[in-house]
DNA sequence: GTGAAAGCGCTAACAC
DNA sequence: GTGTTAGCGCTTTCAC
């Protein structure tokens, strides 16, 4: 019976089953050098007991450490939480721990949190959320994480290309070519974009898709608005008052993310505009909510929670020579938000 | 220069500053018996040389862990999101770190997530989300916390109220009170409750609200029917369904939680049934998407951020005699979802 | 194949 | 006030 207050440890497990610290720790870790059947005693013994192993001690002895951390820009945001949702059910598959924490879309803020990360001795790093356009913050990102990899740590990232380490990488130049696609098939020519703030490589990419499917229409990127502002519902509902009332011939918008998109489709309403007779609007993620709006959101559909069982998927493999890359795939889903061009 | 793969650790910090191990030690922690000149410089020198303790000897020694263990029922649900989000606040103000786990609304799995995180040695315990009806499992989940606490683990809960710890309440009964007295006094006769699953402790009381407004009207929970489904969109859609088919007289919803009020909106849109005008529809908890429904809807706002916020706040406190209990308070937001009952 | 023993980096008694 | 030292529970050489 041991001192209440005081846990299990490793040594009742050895003593209980007749053997030595060193063989029960090499039993439970599954490691060579030790018999089967004592292996399996020993295990047996220890679930019987119902054995925890302290991760501080195991991890402060020069284990491997069990905890992942992830880095996301807002949990509340339902990009984000969803791929959350994918690492915990992976991690817990793995009897791993998540920490979470927050880099609120600020370069520094992220750099700092990784730190604290490696400081803390995770064994591995998640990041989700799109890179920044800035290479400086780039580069100490990058520099930062390949220390950390070099000590033995695993990094993958979400959505982000430029870090040099295994990458789950959204489709988001073809899903915002297909979106816009989409849009013109409809006979749209008057196309504005919703854009989140400037900086963030998300945003490039996914206009460089709309660009791209303008191109073979004839068209031009410089031919319509970009409205930036804050890749949320509130920035969305920035944008589109900014859009009707800047370019008021515009007949679709193309939300960068169903955040925007919701936003826009908020202020639509107010201004009782009816989308999508006299508007059209996309968005691009495909967060659960976006089936169930009125109208339901017609956007790109991302795997999120799928992401985040990839990326720590990724993370759990041994690292490789280069740095892997998993592409998402997309697909456009066509609801009640899009619709033919009003004739004018 | 530390060797590369070594990180600085105490005693490099010791060195610099001339002082022993255990002076570093004291002045970091900011504890008695330095003198303020020496521990200040200790400080500086450590700033200066960027020290991060290493969370597992530190927590291996003796001194309490720095980690924060959050149950939800799954993150991906904007209600726990949010919780989340308040709670990583504050912990990144403590310089804490946050692992969160899921129990999926299943009280043994919320069991084993509870004694994992016990096992894990985590300083303080958080458990979001409704408790459950059945003595059984609310007695173990009891026992586990007293004990941990016992041992010094502190611990706080948000939203159930049978576990003995300090817990921030919701205000259920008052806030879906407020609810159907809303609708009644729309002249509401013929309402309808779309709930969750049995069992759970959030949805019992909720409901006693709705019962505690129906009485002072001279009418009773009998004479309205309650469909139990999901706690979740898809459980709307099917209670809406269920109400719709078997109950054609209902004239308003009260969908316990704003999840399931959303499935409702969305199978109200199938038929083509105009809200509010041919029936009222209202939720429970003002997740930040609801304001951007089409109709925006009415319902109770609980501050879920806020929640977290003070979650953590009370189990950082040192534990009181009795448990602390922190209502929330309650808001009925009235949106586009409510009107008046038709006349029929 | 198995055991003894030396740390991992820190905190907390215990001396001075 | 400050320093010395014995662990915390585990992994991992190194002997046997």
């Amino acid at each position: 019976m041991p001192k209440p207050g005081t846990r299990l440890r490793l040594i009742d497990v050895a003593e209980r089953a007749g053997v030595s610290l060193a063989t029960a720790s090499r039993s439970l870790a599954g490691r060579e050098g030790v018999s089967e059947e004592v292996a399996d005693r020993v295990r047996q013994v220890a679930r019987e007991l119902g054995y925890v192993a302290n991760p501080y001690a195991r991890t402060l002895a020069g284990g491997a450490s069990s905890t992942v951390g992830l880095v996301v820009h807002q949990i509340d945001d339902p990009y984000f939480a969803e791929i959350a949702s994918g690492v915990i059910e992976i991690a817990a598959e793995e009897g791993l721990l998540v920490q979470i924490c927050h880099s609120g879309r600020d370069p520094d803020a992220e750099l700092r949190q990784l730190r604290h990360l490696i400081a803390q001795r995770v064994g591995i790093i998640l990041i989700a959320g799109s890179g920044y356009n800035d290479p400086r913050v780039e580069a100490e990102a990058r520099a930062e994480l390949s220390e950390f990899q070099s000590q033995g740590g695993r990094v993958a990232v979400i959505g982000r290309h430029a870090l040099g380490v295994d990458a789950v990488l959204p489709d988001n130049e073809a899903g915002s070519r297909a979106l816009a696609g989409h849009l013109l098939d409809l006979g749209h020519r008057h196309i504005a974009i919703a854009a989140g703030k400037e900086g963030l490589t998300t945003i490039t990419d996914r206009i460089a898709g709309v660009s791209s499917a303008l191109h073979q229409c004839g068209l031009s990127l410089d031919n319509i608005p970009i409205v930036h502002s804050d890749f949320t519902r509130g920035g969305g509902r920035m944008a589109a008052e900014q859009i009707l009332s800047d370019h008021p011939e515009t007949t679709a918008i193309i939300a960068l993310n169903d955040a925007m998109a919701m936003g826009v489709l908020s202020t639509l309403r107010a201004h009782h505009i009816p989308v999508p007779e006299q508007m059209s609007v996309v968005g691009f993620d495909d967060v659960s909510v976006a089936a169930d709006l009125a109208p339901s959101l017609t956007t790109i559909r991302l795997p999120m929670t799928d992401m985040g069982r990839m990326a720590l998927s990724l993370a759990l493999k041994p690292r490789s020579a280069r740095p892997r890359r998993r592409p998402t795939g997309h697909l456009l889903v066509v609801r009640d938000s899009t619709g033919p061009a009003p004739s004018r």
